[in-house]
DNA sequence: CGAAAAACATACCATATAGTAGCCATTCCT
DNA sequence: AGGAATGGCTACTATATGGTATGTTTTTCG
């Protein structure tokens, strides 16, 4: 009785979870606006009642999709800000890499997140915002860390991780699956572009796993490809 | 009677543009879509017919909206990135500061063209996404160029111009009039960061104009407000 | 097997808003 | 001063879409 209780919960929040997706593809194609009900339940087949059962409304649908995909976002990166073990510069390149893969991987959400804000309520987005300080002002106690222990250099901590938020966040309007770089080697990149702007003593070591022929790599981006150069 | 004509044409162009920074104003707060036409017209002081013998339809008003931003944003700034004269740095400077600049002075602008984009015609987009790519690829070829001359030390030239653009352009997401810094310093900062990020060799010199007591200034951002210290 | 309840569809309503037709006033030229 | 033309407004329509009341099918359980 309990077990066929729970077994239907979870159906009941695994559809919910095929509409949100449904939904962000489409917010993500058309944004929320454009986007009828009668779009969503279409595209999975079934009709706007349907959708109804799961959600109070449009607006809440919007809501719940931003809370998904924000705590997804944040799961686990912001682990590795708050993290106690590691050197700053190990950190921020473990940051950098995992916070962008999540970045260009998911960028039909995450550009939901930046795209769609307007449509929430003013209370939701001040918290959303307020999220978002608290992240930033994280990534920033990481930089004075690694200033204090001598391992960064960098005047203005708080524009710099704004920088580094910047450049990761920027991504998803760039990337793209068939570009010359796998996602590794963007997040590779990236991450050593983040221990530059840190002002980083050892960088180009850190990053990447293969260090090459030691020190840093000048010049054009090397024939490392893995994948075939489109574009 | 030419003259007149003249003096005509001018009024309408000045009225239209009225147009175009109310709907811009209204856009950036509440968004497209969930901007009315009435509501246009009412915050003029006119009413919709108004607005409609000035622009075919809602599209064509945020079509020469995005025009108009855009070209303003790159009025300017592609001439320091294509400039001959001065050196790769200081022409990352001067384009890191202006490009900067504009984008947080005129955010209500410049968000727009950001979170907008999808309410445009799949062409119109497609014009501006090449047009952002060509924009790009300047910057890459300015870093190029100072890779070139021995002043930079990018491995890859074309993710580090993404990141350059990324961390101006999120800019106007945090940005606050009232923040710690001038848009000036900020500028400044950025500018630095740039050159940070680009590798090059001399590099805190340049950014600043004034380059306090020699060197790259380590530690947290310095007593050095020029405007009250808000928040 | 039969009844009840859950799941989903059909058909509908109310509202908001882009866009328009026709009217009034003001200005400008002769 | 008188008439014409321009500029702008009042009032309207058509349509799209968020949301709902009611029906129908399928499943579930005694």
């Amino acid at each position: 009785m309990k077990a066929a209780l729970d077994a239907k919960k979870t159906v009941r929040e695994y559809k919910k979870k095929l509409i949100i997706e449904a939904a962000a593809k489409l917010f993500y194609e058309k944004g929320f606006q454009k986007t009828t009900l009668d779009d969503i339940a279409s595209s999975l087949g079934v009709t706007k009642p349907f959708v109804y059962t799961y959600f109070n409304s449009k607006y809440s649908l919007l809501e719940e999709l931003f809370d998904v995909v924000y705590s997804d976002l944040y799961q686990g990166v912001v682990g590795l800000l708050e993290a106690e073990e590691g050197s700053p510069s190990e950190r921020l390149v473990a940051f950098t890499k995992v916070y962008l893969l999540k970045n260009i991987e998911q960028r039909s959400f995450t550009a939901i997140l930046l795209e769609e804000e307007k449509n929430l309520s003013p209370e939701k987005i001040e918290a959303i915002r307020k999220t978002q300080k608290e992240f930033d002002n994280k990534l920033a106690a990481l930089l004075r860390d690694g200033v204090r222990r001598g391992e960064f250099e960098v005047r203005d901590t708080a524009v710099a991780s704004l920088a580094i938020s910047g450049m990761v966040r920027w991504a998803h309007r760039w990337y793209s699956p068939a570009g010359r770089l796998s996602p590794e080697q963007l997040c590779d990149e990236m991450a050593d572009l983040a221990l530059k702007l840190a002002g980083a003593k050892c960088q180009s070591g850190v990053a990447s796993a293969a260090p090459g022929k030691g020190g840093t790599a000048t010049g054009r981006a090397a024939p490392r490809r893995r994948r075939a150069a489109a574009k």
